[in-house]
DNA sequence: ATTGTTAGCGAACACAAGTTCTATGTCAAA
DNA sequence: TTTGACATAGAACTTGTGTTCGCTAACAAT
């Protein structure tokens, strides 16, 4: 394992920029994109420590090709960086896209959701957006028509939902009202006995209705405007 | 699953020689090189067929970049033991979230994007949400108040913009109006000497400008609302 | 004081490499 | 036959990008 304190601040900020970009964009960066990003004003001081970290032997490089840059090893010491199959899979999950959501009818979830392994029917979401949850729980539609638009959401807008049954206040929640014979997604706030489910849309007023008569088919997690 | 056979042979040997430079060299070939190793004479008709693998969804491209390319998926489309870096970075790609959007002021997007190297101001943003758009155009701003609110987009809400100053019929566009100083998000349609302007929500106006009062900043490619 | 080493800056240079333009040929549809 | 979409070639053009060079500054060793 090589010493690591023997290398530059500028150096060690060369590393992790280079990691970073090649994580980011497949390719590395050039020297001047390299000086931007860590300060350095002339390209051949950038040129000078890619240098050194080659001595070093944390990257090699090659002559004359433009961005012909690659880590050896990371600057973390642990393996090289530019392998990283299991990281890969982990950094985005597969979420089932398992139908259409639309006011005239209740949310169909099939009970066994995990063998859509049909690619077109799967959604790519980053982790973040997940906030821990088990991807298994949750699932996504794609809203049909324009009857969502008090919650500010649009024909073509795809929800993130997690399957529940109930929902605590303040959560928004895709549920069935049996009276009305629509699915509406709204804000979900228990009152006593009876559920006030309150609009996205500042202006609109909410609706009132038993808690016996509402059917919480999920909660929204997220919702994702492709391509507006 | 994408149709493979719409491929051309010419077009299949640029991704296999893709794969194995990138994986032997740790950077990209340039256009030349891949003229040279797949028969190709002239470096218009390799740039030619990559943009058919990029329609395709097999590539994405940073523009003007040298060795600009990266893959998305593999040819091979089985073979994920060997996952290469490219196509590890392509799972997700991260994207800077450099500011707020408000209505009061124009959107200010540094000239040195790129260099966002700071986690907390990335988001993560798997590629089906890119659309094979170089992420180095990609940026996020955070929505500050629901003065959007006839786009249907709430406080709180991520924008994902390309950075692109002019737009075309029906994309939905950031400008800045000049007279009424504001920044606002709506479509765009080229009328003659103005400019239509149609808000998203499907009951609302459009305001009319001439082209030279209204600056694009950049074209909505999604909106994410996170965690409802 | 002198010298040598390490770091740094900025500019100029030359070639690498992406982009654009015009022209040509093929082939199926009208 | 004509048209238009597609694929290709070649060359010109413009920008990107690695390299080189001269010049300082700091600092330790001589």
């Amino acid at each position: 394992m090589r010493d690591r304190t023997k290398l530059s601040d500028r150096q060690r900020g060369i590393l992790r920029y280079m990691e970073t970009y090649v994580e980011q964009n497949g390719y590395p960066p050039t020297i001047r994109e390299i000086g931007m990003a860590t300060g350095i004003n002339s390209t051949s001081v950038v040129n000078y420590n890619l240098n050194k970290l080659v001595a070093a032997g944390y990257m090699s490089r090659s002559a004359r090709a433009s961005r012909g840059i690659r880590l050896v090893k990371s600057s973390s010491g642990k393996g090289k960086s530019n392998v990283i199959p299991v990281q890969a899979a982990a950094l985005s999950s597969k979420v089932p896209l398992i139908g259409q959501i639309v006011a005239s009818q209740p949310v169909q979830i099939p009970e066994d959701m995990g063998h859509y392994y049909d690619a077109d029917s799967q959604i790519d979401v980053p982790p973040s957006m997940l906030r821990g949850i088990d991807p298994a729980e949750v699932y996504a539609l794609r809203v049909k028509g324009d009857s969502m638009i008090d919650a500010m959401i649009r024909n073509g807008d795809i929800v993130l939902f997690r399957r529940q049954n109930t929902a605590r206040d303040g959560e928004m929640v895709a549920v069935w009202l049996n009276e009305r014979g629509e699915t509406t997604l709204k804000y979900f706030y228990q009152e006593g006995e009876r559920v006030r489910l309150q609009p996205a849309h500042p202006t609109m007023d909410p609706i009132f209705v038993e808690a016996k008569h509402c059917q919480i088919q999920g909660r929204v997690l997220s919702v994702i405007r492709p391509t507006v």
